[in-house]
DNA sequence: AAAAATAGGGTAAACGATAATCCAATTGTA
DNA sequence: TACAATTGGATTATCGTTTACCCTATTTTT
């Protein structure tokens, strides 16, 4: 800026004052500064310009892992919805360690991000309340922390659960069994809306319909073959998330049976391959690329405010993708 | 650092070099500054400090798209290998779109990254031409820019054409196909390895056995069909990624084939779900995070250098992981 | 025609740090 | 004892931009 205003015999602030399209300027030198900016190729530094405006127009993005295409999605929604106000994310990721956690958030509080969105692994309201502190919105996304006063967005896991159950239902099936999963609160929701729909259709709930699947490899396809030893077998499966539902459909076909006709399976979740199976899956979307922009919208209209808005939950509707899975 | 100062009755230069641990500090004033800092819990402010020092310590990270896993997991390898040495990662994605890309990366310059890793669109070379001209250093991953002189990193695609091809014959595979793809110098490479593999083995060259699998939807699968009406049909296949493997094994099954007792398939890429599959795939893995991981090591050393290290253009070596589809 | 308003721009300070010098007091050396 | 070297720290300038305020013509209003 200063080599601009020097050629033309202005002040530098009224080249910034042009290059702001702020404060009165004639359009002559507007014109004079616009092109002498162009042939020097000037580039506007950010930095400086932060450091007065207290503004860095970056947010930062604790993740626990971006190669997780559930947490690639919300990287690549968030970037999408603030890109047109201007803003940059600067991404971390954690690796489900709470203090590695922490060092990473507090060096984006210290390149001053102008917010926050996390998914967090923290096992308390600490860490977020220093933050909050510092008069730095947070959303958080995906994982509720308790006692944090910000705002959350994330998927509606009983809706999840019911609406996979009632389409099973609906389907014909009667004998519906549930692969839950292990994370405490998302697989707990899960179940209580498969619980739900059974029972306002007056559906047995059997506790042996019910099978953990818990571990990290082939889970699915453990899980079902034990499913598969029930008398009577199931005739429809609900599914914890996608992966476990790919390993059921291999132990039942394994067994002999088939699919939708013997069993009908729905998987749920964010996997995108699913027409690439043998079986295309019927799964529940829990539309990941919602809560991101979600997320995103709460945080810009927070640092926007001048008053702190006030705190929402929002739980996004899933959506229900039938594939061959179900289709009888 | 104005109010630790002033407590103590230091300068605020004293201050700084106490938390930089620079310069000489007597051990009684240094405990006071340090102690004091933790009470006004004093962060640095990055910003400020970049405006003087002239760095950042972030990196730009340009990609077409971080949803794809591919990229998804340079992103974290770059992240990660960057990490140790105090940088971040601001990123940005432009959708195969090269003048979105340029916006992105001319945003990413005025933010001051100290270097830039892109998977480029950019048909020429002018726009890397320009960031070089502002002396901040680039690496370009996975697609290579004709003209720019910057240091490159990717997979060896010819090689991994090779190892496929060659892990078929080790099989006794004696009729091998290839489905190619359609990315232009990447799938040329790959079908490069194969042919050279077959020559070097005097296995004949049928063109018959090449067939494209261009199409987004399903692609795989109906090349394989393809496949499947030659007479005879071949007893290996080497598929261009893994998505096309598994649309192959869905024909090969569907026309009543066993695998890798008819036909034996291999895959290539990066998908990590190969074991969730019906047949678990043999594929070789193109080590992806390894090139994320060169592509920061090479920029970070650029970064650091005084003088323009020599260009270097890394091949990843791809790797050879063996499942049921070609165990016979 | 005088007063008020506006247009067009300049000046000085600040944002929060670091770099380069410089200086006084103490310590070591010949 | 006299001089040099070291220790511990202060001063001043700077990074590139914005903010707040001031100034002088010219134009508008009354």
């Amino acid at each position: 800026m200063l080599d601009i205003a020097k050629g033309l015999n202005v002040s530098v602030v009224t080249v910034s004052k042009v290059l702001r399209n702020k404060g009165k300027i004639s359009v002559a030198t507007r014109k004079r500064v616009l092109q002498r900016a162009k042939e020097l190729n000037y580039h506007t530094n950010w930095i400086a310009r932060s450091l007065v405006t207290r503004r860095t127009f970056t947010i930062g993005l604790l993740l626990p892992d971006f190669t997780h295409p559930f947490f690639a999605e919300i990287a690549k929604a968030v970037a999408e919805t603030v890109r047109p106000q201007g803003y940059h994310v600067i991404i971390s990721y954690f690796e489900e360690d709470p203090e590695l956690e922490k060092n990473e958030s507090d060096s984006l509080m210290a390149r001053q991000v102008d917010g926050l969105i996390a998914a967090s692994a923290q096992s308390n309201s600490n860490l977020f309340e220093n933050i909050l502190a510092r008069k730095v919105p947070v959303v958080l996304i995906d994982r509720p922390i308790a006692g944090v006063q910000a705002s959350f967005v994330g998927a509606d896991n009983e809706a999840i659960g019911k609406l996979a159950t009632n389409h099973l239902i609906a389907q014909g099936c009667t004998r519906i069994a549930h692969l839950r999963g292990p994370k405490i609160g998302i697989a707990a929701a899960r179940l209580a809306g498969y619980r739900h729909a059974l029972q306002k259709h007056d559906l047995p709930l059997l506790p042996r319909y019910v099978v953990g699947a818990r571990y990290v490899d082939s889970t699915g396809y453990t899980a079902m073959r034990k499913l598969l030893q029930q008398e009577p077998v199931p005739d429809g499966v609900f599914c914890y998330n996608d992966p476990v539902a790919i390993g059921a459909i291999k132990a039942i076909s394994e067994a002999g049976l088939r699919i939708p006709h013997d069993i009908a399976v729905v998987g749920a979740g964010n996997v995108h391959y699913s027409d690439m199976l043998a079986v295309p899956l019927t799964r529940v979307d829990q539309c990941t690329g919602q809560s991101g922009k979600q997320a995103a919208e709460l945080l810009m209209e927070q640092i926007g405010a001048k008053r702190k808005p006030r705190i929402k939950k929002i739980l996004i509707t899933p959506k229900l993708v039938v594939r061959q899975s179900t289709q009888r």
